[in-house]
DNA sequence: TTCACTGCAAACCTTTTGCAATTCT
DNA sequence: AGAATTGCAAAAGGTTTGCAGTGAA
């Protein structure tokens, strides 16, 4: 089983993205990474590193990876963590994510009973649902 | 039943909070509106019927409200919304939102099944779940 | 009268846009 | 070469902080 960053950049090669330093070093990032980073944060991290990557450039690259479902957003933060692909590609598999609060690193858990609890939330009101945005935080192990 | 703006001016009267202008102005326009809005958007609004609230007391008060359970807050865009007093103090019944993505007006639903999702979620999971934000987006009847 | 609360100024952080320069393919 | 992508400048948007002044109880 390959590394994160390349089959990354194997599917986004594939899809015909460019595979620009830019993105080699923010995928790189993410993939020696346990834990989410703010786009401002990952930018720090590669100037540090002596690689400067724009900052408007760092949050076109995530759009990119998201589109491309190679990263998890937890949208209340704007945080991001790269997929872990094996679930990711053998597609669709509803999967949840649960952030930890003490060191920020995310577990992904499979968990198949998402679609009818939407149903079942869905018969209880007028709405039609269309989308979700479901976070879980707690604590890992280590920060227990 | 007393209207929503009464409830709270109530419940936080017997907390201990002041009612003061700017805070009636917020919940007088939270009553007598039907979707989530931003603190800007409360801040615009009450400027324009000629009641100048300042941007930083209206985060100040919209605070407030969050701590005492009187309002919702969407996290991923951080507007907010009355909340339904029944349901809320009778207290806590778990219960969902529903943001609609036309007009952004929101249903609150009672969904008691929430515990033991999260009981399932976290037996799939090795960290211990303390907190979650469940988000869910669709059309209302007159959207749809 | 007193302390909670507000308004103002300022700063900070995040994100977006437009355009010229760069660099993959 | 040509198109996609980046960097830079600038602005827009959202939120927070400190402090002096105001007003609810």
């Amino acid at each position: 089983m390959s590394k994160y960053s390349e089959q990354a950049i194997a599917i986004l090669k594939q899809k015909g993205f460019r595979i620009t330093r830019p993105r080699m070093l923010v995928l790189e990032l993410l993939d020696r990474t346990e834990r989410t980073l703010s786009a401002y944060e990952i930018k720090d991290i590669l100037d540090e590193s002596g690689e400067k990557v724009d900052t408007v450039s760092v949050y076109r690259i995530l759009e990119c990876l998201e589109e491309n479902h190679l990263i998890h957003r937890v949208l209340s933060s704007g945080r991001v963590m790269k997929c872990h692909l094996e679930h990711e590609q053998e597609d669709q598999q509803e999967h949840l994510i649960i952030s930890c609060q003490g060191c920020g690193s995310i577990e992904e858990i499979q968990f198949p009973e998402v679609d009818k609890i939407i149903r079942s939330i869905e018969k209880l009101s007028t709405y039609k649902i269309q989308n979700h945005n479901l976070e879980f935080f707690g604590l890992c192990r280590q920060c227990e």
